[in-house]
DNA sequence: GTGAAAGCGCTAACAC
DNA sequence: GTGTTAGCGCTTTCAC
């Protein structure tokens, strides 16, 4: 069968410490007898059995990244850098979806995978802070990511949603618009991204002495394509008059977009808009989108640095971190002044 | 520490062999002492170390998922569904990106990882049928996924490619167009998608009796949004006449729109587009666009059926398998008869 | 510098 | 029906 540390010991005449000392990189060999070893290994074409050394040393090499699905862009393009990063540092990752519901999210949790992580990623959209006590009592060494769950027990890692929501509506009233639409408020959702987003919204109107207008506040009640474009017909419908759009990620952003075209409107002349994320799609669309990038790739480094930290115990008596990543605004087509 | 078998089996005041039984739904035990058997694994929350019952056992629960890049909205969906299918039986799946590099491929395929896995579904992009070998001499139940490898030593589950093609440019035919583009051929490719929907688009011309072009088949290399763009922007340069794209991918599809439509041509009147995966986002794009739908969900039900054939040993005798999912084509805003 | 032996937590053959 | 025990393949303490 599949060869054990015992047949390479045999063939390459050592005991069985040899060998592990060998693949450990453990320093005091000599040359000759590590050479005979890593001949072993190869001719045996040998590798060691993970879930015995996992056994023993009490470390898989495995983290999970818990996301609400992966056919959303942003979740898609998080977990493509979290496997690199992850892999640059000989872990693996196991990809597992909560559909963004709570009971999910919390058999995830509280399910038998855990006890075969090192460490969790986890964004978290269903949870909530009233979930912080079942959340302490989580052993895995464990990085929160997104706004669910802020002063939590647990490392958190996420960008300036305020500021970045308000740099966007701040870049709108640059170009001259003053009737922007806020698209994505979603007052069941609490404390939230929606929720921080709003504030950064309110404070560049406040800001620039511009009113704020209820009208303008439009709810999206889950941020797809779809629902962008369903609350952008209900809201063309009422025939408010409007000159921009803050969207709360870039799907509504697409959604919103073709709304608004296939009614007659041309962005950005008659309506100026911009999304947020900074997904890969969002260059090719026509106009292509203007968004905010919330550095991701700063969100993975900094949140795998916490995790790492846990999982080494390097962190043991660390108290919670909270990290906020600075973003960017990138203007494309669809901001572009007249 | 963390609670083990022997801790649970003190405090309901059994021996390890009955809680073993009582997690493993062994038939034979009196209810009072699987309840109390319960009770205890409740109290002291007990989970099982799934390292060593993997070392016992020699199975892990878990399969890896190895794909180019999550980037890309085809493997991110085609993820998507894995992990939801692979969840629904208890697997978990771990993702690896292999870039579509051929040594990437390879070091995954012989890495430590394997070693941890009861089985990989794996779509390959760099390796060929010249790794046919390497292929045959690894151990690891395993399932081929796209159509880099045909006939190879491992059970392939893919899209009728050549049949696809042949109906995504019959459609532009049926809708009057005989100038009809296939973008997205690549002859460094060699056998791969892109040969097999080339040949599907001469068949259609040849069924219609409408002669090739060569003029009209334009090469992508590396399928996104912007090789698209590129390649669209070129031909364009080239001012040939056409009426119609097949193009090789939504990706590509979507980038040649864009570019089209910059260039003012009118996208269906001007000219009828067609793509390839039906990846979401080409429902909400201006116009919609008309795509083949490849069966994501059958390609990965017939794939963790073959996977778990071979994982449990039912299949074990069986010769590797050939299965092609059956296609639908969506007819969307892109091709809409004037 | 290398070997012998214990033990990580679990499953399953075998005993009772 | 339930208990005892060996051993999966590895790392690691302790000898030598």
């Amino acid at each position: 069968m599949t060869p054990t540390i015992h047949d390479v010991a045999r063939l390459a005449e050592v005991s069985i410490k040899t060998v592990s000392n060998v693949m450990n990189d453990y320093p005091h060999i000599r040359p000759a007898t590590r050479q005979r070893v890593l001949d072993a290994i190869a001719s045996l074409d040998y590798k060691p059995n993970l879930s015995a050394r996992g056994l023993r040393s009490g470390k898989t090499g495995l983290v999970s990244l818990i996301i609400p699905d992966l056919r959303n862009p942003y979740f898609a393009e998080l977990a493509d850098i979290v496997v690199r990063a992850a892999e640059a540092q000989g872990l693996s990752v196991m990809v597992a979806q909560s559909n963004g519901q709570r009971e999910r999210e919390l058999s995830l949790l509280v399910g038998p995978r855990m006890q075969m992580v090192d460490g969790v990623l986890f964004s978290a959209l269903g949870l909530s802070a009233e979930d912080n006590d079942l959340l302490a009592r989580i052993r895995t060494p464990m990085v929160l990511l997104g706004e669910r769950i802020l002063d939590g027990p647990k490392d958190h890692v996420t960008m300036r949603n305020v500021e970045g929501s308000e740099a966007a509506t701040a870049h709108l009233i640059g170009i001259g618009r003053r009737r922007i639409v806020a698209l994505g408020s979603d007052p069941a959702q609490g404390l939230g991204s929606a929720a921080l987003r709003l504030e950064g919204y309110r404070r560049a109107l406040r800001h620039a002495g511009i009113e704020e207008d209820p009208d303008l506040l439009v709810d999206v009640i889950g941020w797809y394509r779809r629902t962008g474009a369903d609350s952008m017909r209900a809201f063309l419908d009422r025939g408010v008059d409007f000159d921009g759009v803050v969207a709360f990620n870039d799907q509504i952003a697409l959604g919103a977009l073709r709304v608004m075209q296939e009614a007659g409107l041309h962005v950005p002349d008659d309506v100026a808009v911009i999304g947020f994320d900074d997904v890969d799609e969002v260059r090719y669309t026509l106009p292509s989108l203007s968004t905010i990038d919330p550095g991701r790739e700063e969100i993975v480094e900094v949140a795998l640095r916490y995790l790492t930290g846990r999982m080494d115990g390097s962190d043991a008596d660390v108290p919670p971190r909270d990290h906020l990543t600075s973003f960017r605004l990138i203007q494309r087509e669809s901001t572009t002044p007249a």
